[in-house]
DNA sequence: GCAAGGTC
């Protein structure tokens, strides 16, 4: 029997059209990948019987980066990234093996299905899977059609059947507009931004931010933001006049009538009107007219929607509001929340969802009223074809969801109430004021703004909307300040300030579209792939190259809201070259700046940085300094120049004292190493000098931290390594007072892993500091020796005893 | 270290 390669875009949906498909009969196991299913069951394909394994990707299975060695900043002159420099296609998610994943799953299969999203993404993921599947599937008898296009527009059972009845081909023109965007975008954006980034950080001290980016999204996004701020700022506010009469009503009541004119700019006007009204005692009705509020019901949600009203009502941040959203779906509370969806199918059970909620304690009376009386038909949306609209689909109280953010619904305001009147009832008039007022500025722009504003001009899209917004936040572009409005840093102003006065196009909104445009030619086949990337490339490089002879324009606006290097820091430590004081700047990203040599000494982010008792690197004399992520984290010594010039051939850049290889050096991997981590791969555990009295052993890797021989007074790395496993022993002195050894013994030497009298001093934890997705216990302990650092680790220990493993696991508990 | 687009 053949089979039949399926293949959509996400793993849900995968599982919704194998079910329309199969009638509900499929048996589904998980991908190699643990993030994929492959659902399979049996049926026809031109008309014949044959097995069906329908799975899906994640997203893109490759995305573009260029060739490794222009990936180096100091390297590589921006201006060669828009032509000189390859790119080349990697896997997006390593992790998730994708296309291991899709040729173990491919092989032998006889047809492909592509059930890939039907927008132009959906089209260019289609032709990344064919690279990888078609290698390995059955080969074709000549002339035989083998690649097959589903194109449906909704997840319903006649669409999905429909599609499957009449399958097309995959659109190479549409595929051939999304690479050319993705190389438009990755030349564009890292060239403006690696030459922004050098330019600025190379001159000046307190930019706060660890990277000066530029993309056409980002960029228009702060635009926007900046745009506000500039009305706010050349706001002049202007004096109007308003007057209000105050008429009596019935009883002791009053009444505050408006003026019809709204206000006057001139107040001679206003003081004539006035003069004319009072001489009047009596107000007459003109007319009555009565009319009835109602407010629209709400649209359904769609991403875009979601994110707005989780803003504005909730005060969550779009990527924040996102990840819920993510949660709440993985465990069932509400429907698939990526959808650009506002419109309700009709065949929609929508008395079904609301039954979900009947018993919910605070709408469950209004929630039964709406089941026996019966509702009226969601608002009448957009339907893009995706998924239906964000649903709850079950009943969730705070206790169950742990809410923390809880804010009260917007309300409709009540209407004030009015005296009943008719035509040519008169009141007698109490009162009337002129009132001198002035016009006020705009507010900075909320987020539910923003996100409409980039929605409008077709910046990013529902998925990426959150992200860019994200991104200007952390590059310290603008702040978010209460009431979720989006205010601009000196940062973001003077970027968008000088986009303006050099080319306005870097910064409007039409710099995307105008290249959508351009992208669109292609996807409909009027234009050469390779002629349209060439000229948009070819305009850029202009652009770009303007920029750079142009920058001294923004610079003169950086100059009054920046501080130059040189002025910038404290003197912290000594420059091996001239052996004056280089100055700390604390700023992002926190470096070393010798302003006699003008350099630059990249350092560890976030953590501390103090002199290291005015010790000195033996390879180049500059003196080293401690950097530290906190009291419960770790800390390592580090030359600044070796970590920004690797001494070694095995070292990286931005590598520590704690990894270097340097044999003697009494601070090196090779002095102070013990053995393999027990967690990662590479790492090695690292004895930190500076710890004592609670000492510390660190990998020097990821962020596993050994607490040991707490009050030990001296401990020190011994010449000798342990028989047993080869790791590098360790030589501990104690007071005699607080000494934890047998009998009167102050002093000891063992293997860390291995020595029973060191079982009881050691315990194992993680740094402080550490990624949340790795707290907790200690990982896997498969079997791996414990080499030492001065050897070459990773290779197994042949004289490692038998259960060697499993007395370390009850070790470090 | 960079973009924007998918998605987990």
């Amino acid at each position: 029997m053949k089979t039949v390669l399926m293949v959509a875009e996400k793993p849900s949906l995968a599982q919704s059209i194998a079910k329309i498909l199969s009638r509900g009969s499929m048996s589904s196991h998980k991908g190699l990948n643990g993030a994929c299913s492959v659902h399979e069951y049996t049926g026809t394909f031109d008309s014949q019987p044959v097995r069906f394994k329908m799975t899906s990707v994640c997203g893109h299975v490759m995305t573009l980066d260029f060739l490794g060695k222009y990936n180096k900043w100091d390297k590589v002159d921006p201006a060669e990234l828009f032509s000189q420099a390859p790119t080349e296609k990697k896997e997006a998610n390593p992790k998730l093996n994708m296309v291991k994943f899709l040729q173990v799953e491919g092989r032998g299969c006889d047809y492909i299905v592509l059930w890939l999203d039907c927008d132009k993404e959906g089209e260019n993921i289609c032709f990344e899977v064919l690279d990888a599947v078609l290698p390995v599937m059955n080969k074709a008898h000549s002339g035989e059609k083998t690649v097959f296009r589903a194109r449906f527009s909704s997840i319903t059972d006649t669409d999905i059947c429909n599609a499957m009845a009449r399958l097309g081909e995959p659109d190479h023109n549409e595929a051939l507009s999304v690479d050319a965007r993705q190389e438009l975008d990755l030349r564009i954006g890292c060239a403006f931004t690696r030459f922004q980034t050098k330019y600025f950080q190379g001159k000046y001290g307190d930019l706060d931010s660890s990277l000066i980016s530029f993309g056409p999204c980002q960029t228009p996004t702060l635009g926007f933001c900046v745009e506000r701020h500039d009305k706010i700022q050349s706001f002049k506010p202007e004096t109007y006049w308003v007057l209000q009469a105050k008429v009596n009503a019935d009883k002791d009541k009053s009444l505050l009538l408006d003026w019809d004119r709204v206000r006057v700019f001139d107040r001679e006007i206003a003081q004539m009107f006035l003069n004319m009204t009072k001489l009047e005692k009596e107000a007459q009705v003109e007319a009555t007219s009565r009319k009835e509020k109602a407010k629209q019901r709400p649209l359904a949600l769609n991403t875009v929607e979601m994110l707005r009203v989780a803003s504005s009502a909730l005060g969550m941040g779009p990527q924040h509001a996102m990840q819920t959203a993510e949660r709440l779906y993985t465990q069932g509370y509400i429907s698939y929340p990526r959808t650009e969806t506002t419109h309700y199918p009709e065949n929609f059970d929508l008395k079904g969802s609301l039954r979900q909620q009947a018993n919910h304690p605070y709408w469950a009376d209004t929630v039964k009223q709406l089941l026996t009386e019966g509702i009226n038909r969601p608002r009448k949306g957009h339907d893009a074809g995706d998924h239906p609209p964000i649903t709850p689909m079950r009943s969730a109280t705070e206790d169950e969801l742990g809410f923390t953010e809880i804010m009260p619904w917007q309300s409709v305001p009540l209407e004030e109430s009015l005296p009943t009147c008719q035509r040519g009832d008169t009141f007698t008039v109490g009162e009337v004021k002129m009132l001198e007022k002035q016009t006020s500025p705009p507010d900075y722009l909320t987020e539910a703004e923003l996100i409409t504003l980039m929605e409008k001009h077709g910046i990013g899209t529902d998925a990426s909307i959150p992200v860019h917004i994200n991104n200007i936040c952390q590059r310290n572009y603008v702040t978010v300040e209460s009431g979720r409005r989006l205010k601009p840093t000196n940062l973001g102003i003077v970027l968008v300030h000088g986009y303006y006065k050099i080319d306005a196009e870097l910064v409007l909104p039409t710099i995307r579209s105008a290249v959508e445009k351009q992208l669109n030619l292609i996807a409909q086949g009027k234009a050469d792939y390779r002629q349209v990337l060439g000229h948009t490339l070819d305009v850029f490089k202009r652009k770009f190259h303007y920029f750079v002879d142009s920058i001294a324009g923004m610079d003169e606006l950086m100059e009054v809201s920046f501080s130059p290097l040189a002025a910038t820091g404290k003197p912290l430590s000594r420059c091996g070259k001239c052996h004056r004081f280089m100055k700390y700047i604390q700023a992002k990203p926190s470096r070393l700046h010798c302003s006699h040599c003008d350099e630059t000494y990249t350092l560890p982010q976030n953590g501390t940085i103090k002199l290291y008792k005015e010790l000195r690197c033996p390879l180049d004399d500059f003196e080293l300094v401690l950097w530290s992520s906190g009291s419960r984290g770790k800390s390592y010594p580090l030359c600044p120049y070796c970590y920004n010039h690797p001494p070694f051939r095995d070292m990286k850049k931005g590598m520590g004292c704690n990894e270097c290889t340097h044999p003697t050096c009494q601070h090196s991997l090779s002095m102070l190493g013990i053995g393999q981590c027990i967690e990662c791969e590479s790492g090695i555990l690292v004895l930190d000098p500076t710890s004592g009295p609670k000492w510390k052993v660190a990998c020097n890797k990821c962020n596993v931290v050994a607490h040991c021989f707490e009050n030990a007074h001296r401990v020190r790395v011994s010449a000798d390594t342990c028989n047993t496993c080869e790791a590098a022993l360790l030589d501990v002195d104690f007071n005699k007072a607080k000494s934890p050894l047998p009998g009167d013994e102050t002093q000891h030497t063992g293997c860390v892993f291995c020595d029973p009298v060191f079982q009881e001093l050691v315990e194992l934890k993680h740094a402080a500091s550490c990624h949340p997705m790795h707290r907790g216990g200690p990982g896997r302990r498969q079997g791996r020796g414990r080499a030492r650092g001065r050897r070459p680790p990773g290779k197994p220990n042949p004289r490692r005893p038998k259960d060697k493993m499993s007395a370390l696991a009850a070790y470090f508990v």
